[in-house]
DNA sequence: ATAACGTATCAGTGGATAATGATATGACGG
DNA sequence: CCGTCATATCATTATCCACTGATACGTTAT
């Protein structure tokens, strides 16, 4: 599939779908910890464990979602598999988000229909 | 900004909460489709529930909470109730997701996390 | 006033999902 | 081989969230 196919994709009825399955990828803090520690290069599962303070099956579990969605790579050495960002587009991304935040914002963290 | 900086916007603990809301705000298709009335330039409520094809309820809480994100803005107008978006750089990430979408996002709808 | 209209809120419901503990798979060293 | 380590999967649970229908609120026109 090449990404002018892709791009078609986008125009058609499942765009909607696409776009929130990737933001929503984007969307828990635990998956943006997990990309938050792969933004400085390559990093081991445990080194993601220690770096985000989250327990090793959920990582596991947010990696796969993250690997399917296309965000990371993943790279086996023995027993070690080395996660990576996807793209530069995906930290440019959340860089992106972050000016945002910074112009339009402050208040989004009164908005009610997200309790946690 | 260095990828240095970035690394150290993300680093503050609470940045990855005001985020993941940022990003659940776009995480939605209905939300989505709300935005996307919206790129064209202002509308009213029943406009953006016959351009979406919502419920007018399920549009007012979608609003609401965009509104309360900080991404879309509201101007009153008589019983009406215009909105539109708050910032350009929302289409930007929008469109910016798109992007990444075609480069790296084909099996994005195979992450077998979120069913829907 | 009152009816009609546009929008917002509320309560209930069904379905999705993040986290955890236990366990399985696979690779290396002794 | 066998124990240990790194990672992945499974099952459970508790929570969260989107949608719907009913209804309330505010505005305009008759």
């Amino acid at each position: 599939m090449t990404a002018r196919d892709i791009q078609d994709d986008l125009s058609a009825s499942n765009a909607l779908e696409l776009r929130a399955k990737l933001f929503r990828g984007l969307s828990d803090p635990s998956r943006l910890a997990i990309l938050n520690a792969l933004v400085s290069g390559e990093r081991s599962v445990q080194e993601i464990v220690a770096h985000s303070g989250l327990g090793q099956p959920n990582v596991s579990n947010h990696l796969r979602c993250l690997l399917d969605c296309g965000l990371v790579s993943r790279r086996t050495e023995g027993r070690f598999v080395r996660y990576r960002l996807a793209d530069r587009r995906v930290a440019s991304l959340i860089h992106d988000a972050d000016r945002l935040l910074a112009a339009t914002g402050a208040g989004i963290d009164t908005c009610e229909r997200y309790t946690e």
